[in-house]
DNA sequence: CCTTCGATGTGATGTATGTCACATAATTAC
DNA sequence: GTAATTATGTGACATACATCACATCGAAGG
């Protein structure tokens, strides 16, 4: 399926639009290609797009002071992302999100986000519930860390996500866990 | 300030409302009155409204199956609170709302937003805004949770929220914090 | 006023997870 | 194809936090 296809079920999913509409709706994004590796938001940037992705695999993650990594998010085909906080606040990035794998995503300006929000009353319904989607899987995701030990969230998690099991190293599952890639190693060799 | 004029006032501060329009908004809220330790939500129940607090403060939290209890927000004045899994999903309540004061709050319907939201296009726009901010709190607390102990968790709830301290009991602090009472209060007796 | 019960403090001890060190396997780069 | 780099496994030990037990204190209710 070709992005405008796959933009198109996805939005579809919780809003209808007329095929004028879509088309304009879509020509506000810009089709990205990354390899893997390669580095879409850096820490300190300016943020002003948020990204679609298309194929491939991202991550969202934070460095601390100890240069320890800590994943917010994977993004997989149809999943959104971006450094929300300063995207929605005008400030400097500090999360970063980069490429896992090769990856193709379609970008959106924020600006043209407000914009198509303010023309298209129900695109601002589509991205209402997109972060009302969003804020649930959040809290849930919080509640996990709050009531879980390690291995119930790997579990959750692979139970959630099994493809990410062979696409994502085991160190940035840890990452996204919240522990080391030491402790990881032990709780699926039962040491 | 009546609650009327609070929840002009906050909704005011994201969007702008004709008098008419404020006066058909606010006529879909119900007020209620709570006493100190009232339940709003209870596990199990149908949950149809969200909650606008005026006074007073509630707490969002979830029980575990050891009965420990973790605090997913408290809920102040002009804060926004319900269970937004169940209410979004139509499923049973697996959260619970309750008192730690006496409380006011104005009540609406999941239905009745949903009709202003699409009877009013800057309505929509307002409760966008509303999770987008939510759902960038619920993303820091995240990486808060992954990045600190208990102590810095504490000293940063204290700084963002100064009045907690007075106002909530030091074990539900804790169960916001994730963390034991008895953990909760060596930290500040540095033992 | 007295009783009860919830809130808090603190010691002793257990446990999950982190840290550091080192080895090895798998990828990537040249 | 070889070297460099990255990912992973594992042992020894450190640490943050939980658990359990018990004491104290203060507020709420009859």
């Amino acid at each position: 399926m070709n992005s405008r296809e796959l933009l198109k079920q996805h939005i579809f999913k919780t809003i209808t639009l007329t095929d004028e509409q879509f088309d304009y709706f879509f020509s506000h994004f810009t089709p990205l290609s990354f390899k893997k590796g390669q580095t879409i938001i850096s820490e300190g940037d300016e943020v002003d797009c948020e990204y679609f992705v298309v194929s491939g695999c991202l991550k969202a993650f934070f460095i601390n002071d100890d240069i320890k990594m800590y994943i917010l998010q994977f993004a997989m085909p149809t999943w959104w992302t971006s450094d929300y906080n300063a995207l929605y606040s005008h400030s400097r990035a500090t999360i970063n999100v980069d490429c896992i794998t090769d990856a193709e995503v379609l970008c959106l300006k924020s600006a043209d986000r407000e914009k198509l929000c303010a023309e298209i009353h129900p695109i601002e319904h589509f991205f209402r519930w997109r972060t009302n989607r969003g804020y649930v899987a959040s809290q849930k995701r919080l509640l996990s860390f709050m009531n879980n030990d390690a291995k119930k969230r790997y579990e959750e998690l692979l139970a959630l996500y099994p493809e990410l099991y062979n696409l994502v190293p085991k160190h940035l599952i840890a990452a996204y866990l919240g522990i080391t890639r030491e402790t990881l190693s032990r709780l699926y060799n039962n040491r």
